[in-house]
RNA sequence: GGGGACGUAGCUCAAUUGGUUAGAGUACCGGACUGUCGAUCCGGUGGUUGCGGGUUCGAGUCCCGUCGUCCUCGCCA
């Protein structure tokens, strides 16, 4: 070992001790007589003290020490003189004062310095991703994702599950996601697929009598990128046989309560509260609602009926909803021109024809251009359907039921962000359940797996599959974080025949069903057990549990939003000799 | 594919409504300093304002295009 200590260890108990250390030179304070280098390595930063006893030739090498510079000091572990503790660092109350110092190696001057307490911009330090990852932040972060890793690895062991890989090349499904694609050298012209996740590997494990199946399992993309969506990215997947939806959510259950206990030291308690689908969408306009605040959906439909105003009662007689929220104590924060922000913004990204809103003033009367055409007993239900006290703002938006729920979605989540309406280091986890097993896709005129083509649908609504597939529910389970999908998984078909029937809604005849999931469909004729799982968002976890807001920070080396690598360059050109050997002609070359 | 924000010294930012020689902090280089810890003090180097066009007497500022980063809609079973 070239070191006897770590930056982050000395403590007054080894006053008096020899201490060999090695890192990075995090700063340096140069007073001709003394010298002081803060020296940092991952555990922390100890100080190292140059004085006239470390001798010329030592304080001579020290004052030529730059940022960034690797070096190896010796010297003793001392208490700091009378009031120049830094309780600031762990290691405040001594320092090390040297004896030897060697350079281990220089360094160019860096575009930024870890230790600097401004952040650079984010592509610079995609760019020199090894001195942003030398930044403590940075370090925290991703100790934190291994403990949760390690955390979760032995919760999961502690429970009977088996840790089984399961392969990156794989075949292609046209379902879901876009696929990454690796093409075959061995057979021109067919390709292999990246997993979007080990779904159909985990479910063959439960035939296989595996019982218990946990993977830490990397999973591929190819879709446009948010801040908490990466091409590549890793799930916590498993897979438990003989089990209801139950089970699986208290497995859950008891893993959130245990990472956030040992991770955050934080009593999460359990079980965590379950909301269905219909009940989300009604209160929040989403299926991943943000419990941390209020500010429910409410609806005014029936209000709206009643109304001379147009807008509200073409949509409530046209068989539309019309909907609000109320942003207590927000009429002073949103003027006109603000208001006109938030339409113009809802009718961009969103489709909404128009946004309705009424301030309520000291008199408790509602105020808004649209108020002359409501009688005032109807604005009077209005205010009291929406709770509003003066100084509230309702926004209301009339339109289609899947408008008004993304609409108003987005206005809550926004608010909730710009007034504050949550503690900053909350946290507030949830399920929603019994998803629709279908949604209907408008475009393609079909019917599509709202999860995966294997979820089973409740029991007692097997027979709607038949008569009514849109009002069919699925043993799905969705785990909400914040606000965010932070898991998701179902019970899945185990039985061939339910199976078959669920291909047919959703167009796969059985000859799609042989050629694309064959050897799922035999392993299902060969014994399979009930089975179901869970995939969790493991990167998305370490965000929530570090109160980060995006996914790249909790990453080591994250792609930009384009899919890029500013560190490798990736993705690049290869040579014409590779494309020789994989049968590849490139349609436009890249520039 | 659509909408938006940003791009100025190595870095973080400023620069009035289009107007003189584009500034500050920090980093870097040189000097001073024996207890600092975001050290301090003195001096200095450092700029094709992302790139390319255009409008104008005059463009960091306005317009068009392009490249890059981010946010977002679509997309993400």
């Amino acid at each position: 070992m070239l070191r006897t200590t770590t930056c982050g260890q000395l403590r007054t108990e080894h006053v008096g001790q020899t201490a060999t250390l090695c890192g990075w030179v995090d700063s340096y304070r140069d007073h001709s007589g003394v010298l002081f280098v803060d020296l940092r390595d991952r555990y922390g930063k100890t100080q190292v003290v140059f004085g006239p006893e470390s001798g010329a030739d030592v304080q001579e090498v020290a004052r030529s020490l730059r940022s960034e510079y690797v070096i190896s000091v010796t010297g003793a572990v001392a208490a700091r003189p009378m009031g120049t503790s830094n309780p600031k660092l762990a290691t405040g109350e001594i320092e090390l004062r040297a004896t030897r110092l060697e350079v281990l190696n220089k360094s160019v001057t860096p575009p930024f310095q870890p230790g600097s307490i401004d952040t650079p911009n984010e592509d610079l330090r995609l760019k020199y991703r090894y001195l942003d990852l030398r930044r403590p932040r940075m370090q925290q972060t991703l100790l934190l994702r291994h403990r949760m890793i390690k955390a979760m690895r032995d919760y999961f062991d502690e429970h009977d599950f088996v840790e089984i890989e399961t392969p990156m090349l794989g075949r292609s499904t046209p379902e879901g996601a876009r696929d990454y694609l690796v093409p075959s050298r061995v057979h021109k012209g067919s390709f292999y697929a990246l997993p979007q996740s080990p779904q159909l590997y985990k479910q063959i494990l439960m035939v296989a009598g595996y019982d218990r199946y946990v993977q830490v399992a990397r999973c591929f993309r190819d879709e446009d990128l948010r801040a908490d969506r990466q091409p590549e990215f890793t799930q916590l997947d498993l897979e438990m046989t003989f089990v209801e939806a139950d089970d699986v959510i208290g497995i859950i259950d008891g893993l959130v309560a245990r990472l956030a206990k040992q991770l955050l030291g934080r009593d999460i308690p359990t079980p965590l509260p379950r909301m269905t689908y219909d009940e989300a969408m009604e209160r929040f306009g989403h299926d991943a609602p943000d419990l941390r605040f209020g500010m429910e959906l409410i609806d005014v439909t029936d209000i709206a009926r009643e109304a001379e105003f147009r807008v509200w009662r073409g949509a409530a007689d046209g068989g539309q909803r019309v909907r609000g929220i109320n942003a207590k104590g927000a009429a002073a924060n949103y003027s006109r021109k603000g208001i006109d922000d938030l339409t113009a913004w809802l009718t961009q990204d969103f489709g909404v024809k128009g946004l309705s809103w009424f301030k309520v003033e000291e008199s408790g009367t509602l105020a808004s251009p649209i108020a002359k055409n409501f009688a005032a007993p109807l604005l009077a239900k209005i205010a009291q359907r929406l709770n509003a006290e003066p100084g509230d703002l309702l926004l209301f938006v009339a339109d289609t039921f899947p408008i008004t729920c993304k609409a108003l979605y987005a206005l809550r989540k926004r608010f909730g962000e710009e007034l504050k309406l949550y503690a900053p280091g909350s946290m507030h986890c949830s399920w929603v359940v019994e998803f629709p097993m279908f949604a209907y896709n408008e475009e393609e005129k079909c019917w599509a797996a709202m999860h995966h083509p294997f979820t089973a649908p409740r029991p007692q609504d097997a027979p709607l599959l038949a008569s009514d597939p849109a009002a069919c529910r699925a043993q799905a389970y969705d785990l909400v974080i914040n606000g965010l999908e932070a898991g998701g998984g179902t019970i899945r078909i185990h039985d061939q025949t339910l199976q078959q029937q669920v291909f047919g809604l959703l167009g796969i005849d059985a000859e799609a069903a042989r050629e694309r999931f064959g050897f799922l469909l035999d392993a299902l004729e060969f014994g399979a057990p009930p089975h179901g799982g869970i995939a969790l968002g493991l990167d998305r976890w370490v965000m929530l549990f570090d109160g980060l807001d995006n996914i790249r920070d909790c990453i080591a080396f994250p792609k930009t939003q384009k899919a890029t690598d500013l560190m490798t360059s990736a993705p690049g050109a290869v040579e014409a000799k590779q494309l020789r050997e994989l049968g590849i002609k490139i349609d436009s070359p890249a520039k």
